[in-house]
DNA sequence: CCTCCATACGGACTCAGGTCCGCTTATAGT
DNA sequence: ACTATAAGCGGACCTGAGTCCGTATGGAGG
């Protein structure tokens, strides 16, 4: 979570706690992301190239570059921030979300919020998924998902929490979900009706 | 299953029952195949380019394209055959893979048969996966697989045989049994008997 | 205020996947 | 055998992702 995209250093938390970011990079990071954001909206996810967004945000590829390290790191930064509300929700919010439910009623409510969050920004998460091999596990709010869910399996006694954490969290990839919607026709209620009964099942 | 690659328009089943192949067409997709198979082993997928195939071939890169339609279709086609073995088991081999078993018995079977299969064919069967986002849901022997565990997983009664045996392959993912062994660690024994356990709790 | 250099910039360049289209040829029909 | 024609061929070409490297500059230390 945190980092508004790069790799390996650590950089700005999204707020500016400060590590030592120059000033032209901080205001360059805002106009990509800027940029990024409307063109995304205007256009659709796939019809916009690195060049239209370091073009649009008046910016060098490198500069895009250097930033967010590729495509996949671009939208997974401005995923960010729409994360933080579920991320939040999750550690300290009310019940069934946040501590107070029991692990199962906690798990259905994740998976179930999961769900509609993925859905809400298909393109978006899809591309930060896919983009490169293996994208996917190396986002740093994968990680945070993917200790969520495993908590909550371990609290609910169950064989391989970790392993099904993971299943989890592929059920609900981004391909996955478009293929329901899209090629099945499933409604989004449905599957999440299915997904909660699915959680029942994980959980023994 | 069935098809050498290409998209829609079926075409010769890969013993050459010639619906309208031109012979010098099923010349050179067999050269084709055998030079991507001696590539592959050699320089290992991701260091194998398409250009490289052709030439190996002593084709032109337009015929690589029109017969397997991208690079997954190509890595497709070269699965085709090892999937094969598989697919026979489950319709007309001997229990717990084929029939005569429990639904139960044949789910796990197959699960732990798929789960050795895809790791026995990391690299290929991520690139039939991952090439274009959404490939995967398109093969035919997807289609195969995805049919077989619905089939069983309604016999065992269970909600939403569909959905989960779209769960069940999605978590069976190349990338998600790559990272399993590579990142984690994990060792194939412990997956399988994992995977049998989360086939347990699939079926209630 | 000045200097210095780590940090950042930007755009030319490389590389690989995928498309296009004019030419060639196998083969069905006569 | 002889066409006519649909199927196939090949490689030049296009596009877009990601890299490289010479140049510019923010800002810390003097």
């Amino acid at each position: 979570m945190a980092g508004t995209g790069v790799d390996r250093r650590e950089l700005p938390l999204i707020s500016g706690g400060t590590v030592h970011e120059r000033a032209d990079a901080a205001r360059n990071r805002r106009k990509v992301l800027a940029a990024a954001e409307r063109l995304f909206a205007q256009r659709g996810v796939t019809a916009v190239t690195m060049d239209d967004v370091a073009a649009a945000a008046g910016v060098g590829k490198g500069t895009l570059y250097r930033r967010f390290g590729d495509k996949s790191g671009l939208a997974a930064a401005l995923l960010d921030e729409r994360e933080r509300d579920l991320q939040a929700s999750l550690l300290t919010g009310p019940p069934p979300l946040g501590p107070g439910a029991t692990a199962r009623e906690r798990l259905a409510a994740f998976a179930a919020a999961y769900l509609g969050y993925v859905a809400g920004h298909l393109d978006l998460v899809s591309l930060s998924q896919t983009a490169s091999p293996g994208a996917r596990m190396r986002t740093g709010s994968h990680r945070l998902w993917r200790q969520h869910c495993r908590h909550l399996l371990a609290e609910g006694d169950v064989p391989d929490p970790e392993l099904r954490a993971d299943v989890l969290l592929a059920a609900l990839t981004a391909e996955q979900v478009r293929h329901w919607l899209a090629d099945r026709g499933h409604a989004l209620g449905d599957l999440e009706a299915a997904v909660r009964r699915l959680v029942d099942s994980l959980l023994g």
